[in-house]
DNA sequence: TTGAAAGCGCTAACAA
DNA sequence: TTGTTAGCGCTTTCAA
């Protein structure tokens, strides 16, 4: 009754005497009372928790996790929700371990760029809405949140384009991943919209790290030996975009003057190194991924069914920095 | 009864006969049977899940705390407990908050670099072991992780002098910050070591960020025009190092040809711009701390008394990288 | 080896 | 306006 009158000030101001209410208090205060959230969680089946999910693993952090993870936490705790965070060593452990996050501590999951089958239905609970930013399938039940990459690599292809750079080497991402496959064909679209093909040589594929794009760009390089350097190197994230930079960098060459970078992604990567790139809105997406979230969740406690969309795209954007200018005049060959 | 042997079938593997076994399992099984942990929590008094409290504010992600925290969710992982963040708009709050926090859905509470007056201790909550990163004071029954940051400043100090640096232009953290003080002391102490005193007014305080380092930069320069060029900026974090490149960049200045740049910490930040600075060992202060923590928790459940250090220190390391050079050997004014 | 019962700390519906 | 009661889903005695 004592916890009934404490809380319930907030609710129901008239079913409590103010001397009741004050000696309660009192007492409360004097015994350092503290509602235990788990006991409230346990009656009103709502823990005010959000779930995160994620692969993360290695020794660099993975910065496209942090920003959007940063988004999630502000927008969380702007709406009195706490996060809660569940890593992965692999999405494929997903089926054994998602279902075990969704124990009741957490009103609700998001599953940060998952790499699902469609078919996930079997064992995704259904008691636990859930949504996913980047996810690599449409999965049924689960909102997805995404930007739009293809546009984003289009339009800044295009804008290479039309700088004059002829030569641009695609170093891209991991095949099969939808987003390296987006980012692809922007730069695919923008060419054939100009009425020009890269030559096929031109679009590399491979992880999206920054030893990935070293790598990458080394071993074609040597290759290509004698042959004319590429105008410019668009990276298919900023992690790779790096990686270049730094193997141009060592074979002497100068970023932007002999041969300009861009990245793709917009993290803290690409704003220290100065470097030109696509911004995806990524703590956007992390908030939004939370308002989308609660939304269900509070549809669920109506016992409403969510009506808003399945799949949610935002804006990505051309975002100019020191590592890209006009092409240079001479032309070079690799060394 | 069925959880009972549905648990107690890693415990008691006696108790249940096999047939029985059997025929729960089967049961949870065909019911797609989920323990809430929620409900486990309440009888078990663990949650298994661990807090940390930190502010987090402003558009730029904080990477101190994001290397820190990155430490603390993959040494989590791997102990089978999950974290979840609390977000402090300010210290000022967390007398207010962090009681609110130690409510029975976290077992231990991590804080990372806390802002608190010694005598925190009447609203500390007692039954939740407590540990922070980096706090500003010891805390009654808090368990403090730090790195050795004032032998971090002196080595690098040291080192740029033996380099033949003399004019090192120290760009600190806020005053009052225990970590900025030790950095400052650092400097000072390899100074004198060398039987030198630098100048006061090379000696500048200010916050932590990028901004911070730019602006205080650059007013120093205005101040001092037409006086000898600094030979090296000493930047008491990454944030500021990198503030103060960008101006001397900016001014057309070469680092590290005309004047080097060392920052501190060894975020992403120097990594990315291979800035030298002195590497604060922050994902295994994170990583330790969980360990800590743990320990302090088994204690408490085994109603021992936690009997490891109050104080742990973390050595720090010197990391040289392209932003440091011998200094010029003809001397440059500041325009 | 199994079943029954009490309780973790709180909420909510119902009587008084 | 107040007190009582019955859960929330699980663990843990204690009998049977």
């Amino acid at each position: 009754m004592a916890a009934s009158a404490v809380l319930n000030a907030a609710k129901t101001s008239t079913r409590i005497s103010d001397e009741t209410r004050a000696r309660v208090l009192a007492a409360a205060e004097k015994l350092r009372y503290r509602p235990n959230a788990t006991a409230r969680g346990l009656a009103h089946r709502r823990m005010n928790t959000l779930g995160v999910a994620a692969t993360l693993v290695g020794d660099e952090p993975n910065q496209y996790f942090l920003e959007v993870f940063n988004g999630i936490i502000q927008r969380a705790a702007a709406s009195g929700q706490t996060a809660t965070v569940f890593t992965l060593g692999d999405w494929d452990e997903a089926a054994r371990r998602i279902p075990d996050f969704c124990d009741g501590r957490i009103d609700g999951l998001i599953l940060l760029a998952p790499l699902l089958e469609p078919d996930a239905t079997p064992w995704l609970p259904e008691h636990t809405p859930i949504v996913s930013v980047h996810a690599n399938h449409a999965i049924a039940g689960v909102v997805n949140l995404e930007s739009d990459e293809e546009t984003g690599a289009f339009e800044m292809t295009r804008r290479l384009l039309a700088m004059g750079h002829r030569r641009i080497l695609h170093v891209g991402g991991p095949p099969g991943a939808l987003g390296a496959e987006r980012r692809a064909r922007g730069y695919l679209r923008a060419h054939a919209e100009a009425g020009l093909a890269p030559p096929a040589d031109h679009l590399l594929r491979g992880a999206y790290s920054v030893e990935a794009g070293r790598d990458a760009l080394e071993s074609w390089l040597c290759r290509h030996r004698g042959q004319p350097l590429p105008d410019v190197v668009f990276a298919a994230s900023d992690a790779i975009g790096l990686g270049c930079t730094e193997r141009l960098l060592a074979r002497g060459l100068h970023v932007p003057d002999d041969i300009s970078v861009v990245g793709f992604d917009d993290t803290v990567l690409a704003r220290t190194a100065r470097m030109a790139t696509v911004r995806q809105p990524l703590r956007e997406l992390g908030a939004k991924a939370v308002d989308v979230l609660l939304a269900r969740i509070d549809a669920r406690v109506q016992d409403r069914a969510y009506s808003g969309p399945r799949n949610i795209v935002l804006p990505t954007e051309v975002v100019v920095r020191a590592t890209l200018a006009a092409p240079r005049k001479a032309r070079l060959s690799i060394a």
